[in-house]
RNA sequence: CGCGGGAUGGAGCAGUAGCAGCUCGCCGGGCUCAUAAUCCGGAGGUCGGGGGUGCAAAUCCCCCUCCCGCAA
């Protein structure tokens, strides 16, 4: 194939952004598929999704099925596509659709398959406590993230990165690994290897029900869900009653005699004490109320020391 | 019209009609070898904007702007 190769592109959220860019500097776009506007913010006005609004920048078609069904195969077909590139897309292709293109589908998964396969491998990957990370290519096969791998990359994680930024830093990853393999292993000269399917690990959906804290747990287990869950989920816990997000936290290994859900002060910073060791909060934010400094959080509410979280 | 909370000195909050307050910060001074500690004093607010009712409005009524939680 000595022409750029035609690429279908399948993505979503703003994750896809960078890697459909990446695309469009190695191959000829022939349509980007995503998921259809969904209401999103206050009021519920329906809003296309960060990948349509950017292929409409990039003046390429969109297509937006409700369905993946035999019209839309038809009109994937219709684009005689060699592959296609998914990157979060948010739905599982039937087989169907991965036969389409001769050169399969290439998926930008952001962990270090086999581990964490799955929807949500980002914040598997912070709940683990992993000290690194990175971006897998692979080639989509009929089993979930279990296709053989075309390319890896690795990064490290930092000390207390949050999911936001892990996950911009993934993606312009898979945006750079994408750049480097998918020609070669369009003209064959990259062979995609089995991955170790012993050492597999899964990850589930996040779920909303765990939102709330548990002060029971260990304190360095609350701060990995802090920075996993951040900015959905998110993360919560009552005071007097109302909800308050904890947005940025620190454990540490202190322990003191208070109950679990205990507010003390150490060094100007209300910590609370948690099952084991004690977690520091760094930034708030009360329900209808904008995020605040848990320093200054402490200042106006002059009971928050001494309460009682989540109970 | 999806439900709901909020806007008060630099920061965070209290205050449902009767002189605008609290914690922190800031400025000046005391104490001190020194200090984020402590003591005394001080500055700093058209109470988001506009209209209305009242002798009197941060507070009650109407309109507007901005912010946020739930919900996805």
């Amino acid at each position: 194939m000595n022409r750029r190769p035609r690429a279908v592109f399948f993505g979503t959220p703003s994750f896809a952004v960078p890697i459909l860019e990446a695309l469009g500097g190695v191959a000829e776009i022939a349509a980007v598929v995503t998921q259809p506007d969904q209401p999103a913010g206050r009021g519920q006005n329906r809003q296309p999704s960060p990948v349509n609004r950017r292929a409409r920048e990039l003046g390429v078609p969109v297509l937006v099925p409700a369905k993946l069904d035999h019209e839309f195969i038809y009109q994937f077909n219709a684009g005689k596509p060699d592959l296609a590139v998914l990157a979060a897309y948010g739905k599982i292709l039937p087989l169907a659709v991965l036969a389409v293109p001769p050169k399969g589908f290439v998926n930008v998964h952001p962990s270090l398959l086999p581990r964490h396969r799955g929807p949500s491998p980002v914040a598997a990957t912070l709940l683990a406590g992993d000290p690194v990370t990175g971006v897998t290519l692979i080639v989509l096969d009929e089993e979930m993230d279990h296709g053989p791998i075309i390319a890896q990359q690795t990064i490290n994680i930092g000390p207390h990165e949050h999911r936001p930024a892990l996950e911009r830093r993934l993606a312009n990853l898979g945006a750079n690994v994408l750049r480097q393999a998918l020609l070669p292993y369009c003209h064959g000269w990259l062979q995609p290897q089995p991955q170790n399917h012993a050492l597999a690990t899964f990850c589930k959906l996040l779920k909303k029900t765990e939102a709330p804290l548990t002060w029971k747990e260990p304190a360095d287990m609350l701060e990995r869900k802090i920075r996993a869950f951040d900015p959905w989920p998110g993360t919560h816990t009552s005071f007097n009653g109302r909800r308050l997000k904890i947005l940025d936290a620190e454990a540490r290994a202190e322990s003191a005699a208070n109950p679990p859900g205990t507010v003390i002060i150490d060094d100007e910073t209300p910590t609370v004490v948690c099952g084991a060791g004690q977690l520091r909060l760094k930034s708030l934010q009360l329900a209808g109320q904008k995020p605040t400094a848990a320093v200054a959080f402490a200042h106006g509410h002059r009971d928050f020391v001494g309460a009682i979280l989540g109970s």
